[in-house]
DNA sequence: ATAAAATTTGAACCTTGAGTCAAATTTATT
DNA sequence: AATAAATTTGACTCAAGGTTCAAATTTTAT
């Protein structure tokens, strides 16, 4: 309708601040991971963005919210691929499949799965473990679901699922992107160890 | 020869002295695994002892100390598990005999496996990691002997390994020993999902 | 009972790093 | 080019917590 509408990019201003905020919570949830949240400081986190620590204020209100959003960041991911239907051939494939897209997330994208909950205070960290306990809660779902269409052996569901959660959370501690080995390379292989290890029979 | 030998005890000071120290270190590792070691203050510690934290200087160096005597602590339990003679049937039988060991020791004992690795400076931290990596090249080792006779499936060793070190390390989120789980059954049945996930066939 | 050594303490010190703010600078719009 | 809003900065405050130390207390041995 209006005639002088928007030939110029419409330079959206919230959309901007979105996204430098977005980009400051990512690379102080990379930093994290690698160092540890108590290890990195607002100043490390402004450098690598080439920025002053006061402009980092600009962005977030304190040091534990990027923490706290670094978690729902990765958190919606997982949400996010347990969400989509699966349609594979069993509980199994179903289950091997979205442990694959788990895997692929930690290694090629640059979410990562934090393990300092401790540090958030009171009503942060209570929303983070909360979240946490979902996504287990539907994974374990999707075990208990091959339990019962024979394809996933039987067992204490929620013990198999700390097993190989356990390699999700410890990929942290040793993977490396520049390393020899490439994500595709361990999704497939951590798939079958899974597989393997919770298969009938 | 002395006739006065020590009827009564003999009050052994470094003795004494050494069993102070362990207990301090060990607490304190245990808040830590809890807690997270920057979580942690001196005063907490000083305080689950009944004692002040000036006290705790007269055991240790410094705070980081005690993160690094609690790593070796782990460190020792898991070599001398390793370099127990392993007399199983073949590799798979041996590697699942040494895991289900690192799982009663991290559910039993009051030994906790820390990840906070970073929070150490220097030759502390590659001291550390090179006990680890030692640790991590046995248990491959182990892993490569059950390949060469056929118990365990061929494939990269060290991520065969990585998988299920991962469950070890998850442990301290979740485990509580006052739950409902037992310390041996999460072992029956670690130990059963690890076998099953790198058997042969 | 006393002296010497071991252990513990209270009261400081000191460093680090999170957070604030008014002013300077940059960017978008007229 | 002028202006208003958005963004960034330098310099500062402040609290937390690790560390030190001389003095007090407790323990062991004579």
């Amino acid at each position: 309708m209006n005639a002088s509408a928007t030939i110029k990019a419409p330079f959206d201003r919230d959309k901007q601040f979105a996204a430098k905020r977005r980009a400051v919570i990512l690379s102080a949830a990379s930093a994290f991971r690698r160092r540890g949240y108590h290890n990195t400081s607002m100043v490390d986190i402004a450098k690598t963005l080439g920025l002053t620590k006061a402009a980092l204020y600009y962005y977030v209100r304190n040091k534990e919210e990027i923490l706290f959003e670094s978690h729902l960041m990765a958190y919606d991911s997982m949400d996010k691929i347990l969400k989509r239907p699966q349609s594979g051939e069993d509980g199994l494939a179903n289950l091997a499949n979205v442990f694959r897209e788990f895997v692929s997330l930690l290694t090629q994208s640059g979410v990562s799965l934090l393990t300092d909950v401790d540090s958030l205070s009171g009503k942060s960290r209570e929303q983070i473990l909360a979240r946490r306990g979902k996504i287990e809660r539907r994974v374990i779902k999707l075990v208990k679901a091959g339990q019962k269409d024979g394809s996933i052996r039987i067992g204490d569901a929620r013990l198999q699922v700390f097993f190989f959660m356990g390699a999700l959370n410890w990929l942290n501690a040793w993977y490396d992107s520049e390393g020899r080995l490439k994500g595709d390379d361990i999704a497939d292989h951590f798939v079958e160890q899974l597989r393997s290890g919770i298969m009938a029979e």
